[in-house]
DNA sequence: TATTTATTTAGACAATGTCAAGACAAATAT
DNA sequence: ATATTTGTCTTGACATTGTCTAAATAAATA
């Protein structure tokens, strides 16, 4: 992945040691964090940082296409930094999100749909992960 | 639909004028409305019920099955009388949700999917609905 | 150096949702 | 009837999420 900074500069967003912060971190999870986590994570780096900066800064990504948002989760909204069409998994127990391969699975059926104009779209599961 | 007081007697839980508010509104809303709207409307009916009351009994519908939760817009969960299994549309411009019929969309793979139990899932999709 | 301009911070604010304590009502027992 | 237990409701406190504004700070330009 390309560094934080030219991240940033490529589109056009000031690096700022804060905006560096919250982008090294929710650009390279491997979870799906909310905004108060990375609000935490960004803290270790920049103690001071605001939670007005992170919501800032995340809202700048998501709208810069950078980064993704789902409303999958009671409570808060989560960020994606797959930005690829995907799937999720959602673990009852845990919590925990997983993405899922767009190509794993096939919707069909979605043209018979004729009163919606179709933008975007997922499937959402729920269950358990198995542990091997 | 049966009224409300059978409703509640049936799953074993005391009808009384708040909860048959709640219920009342919710069981037969054709949208689907979050714990606020459920608020007002009960607050019609029923002046002085409060906001604990209104999360209680639409907890309890819940977990008696009776009430669908569905977590796809940002900021509060709605709730869906329809229990029997169904997609959703979400109209981005107007935040209305529509149901989907289970049979009009089928999704086919997850079966490859063998590191996850999934005990339930469905198809989300966002777009806007066409006037006609 | 002076002056815009952009960014950050702190705190206020509204909304969602949960919780505990006391008030109230209803059912049962005495 | 009255007392007691049991269940329910309300109020208000509380934590959390997210947005906003005003003031402070930093950076860029002239």
């Amino acid at each position: 992945m390309k560094d934080a900074i030219s991240i940033l500069r490529h589109c056009g967003i000031q690096p700022t040691p804060q905006r560096i912060a919250v982008v090294e971190y929710v650009l390279k999870s491997k979870t799906h964090p909310s905004a108060d986590h990375v609000l935490s994570y960004a803290r270790k780096k920049c103690p001071t940082v605001s939670r007005a900066t992170v919501y800032n800064t995340l809202n700048l990504l998501v709208e810069k296409g950078l980064l993704g948002m789902q409303t999958i989760k009671e409570g808060a909204v989560v960020f994606d930094p797959n930005i690829e069409k995907h799937h999720h998994f959602v673990d009852t127990d845990t919590g925990d999100v997983y993405d899922i391969p767009w190509d794993q699975l096939e919707v069909k059926g979605k043209e018979k749909l004729k009163d919606f104009e179709i933008t975007e779209f997922q499937v959402i599961m729920r269950g358990r992960r198995k542990k091997n």
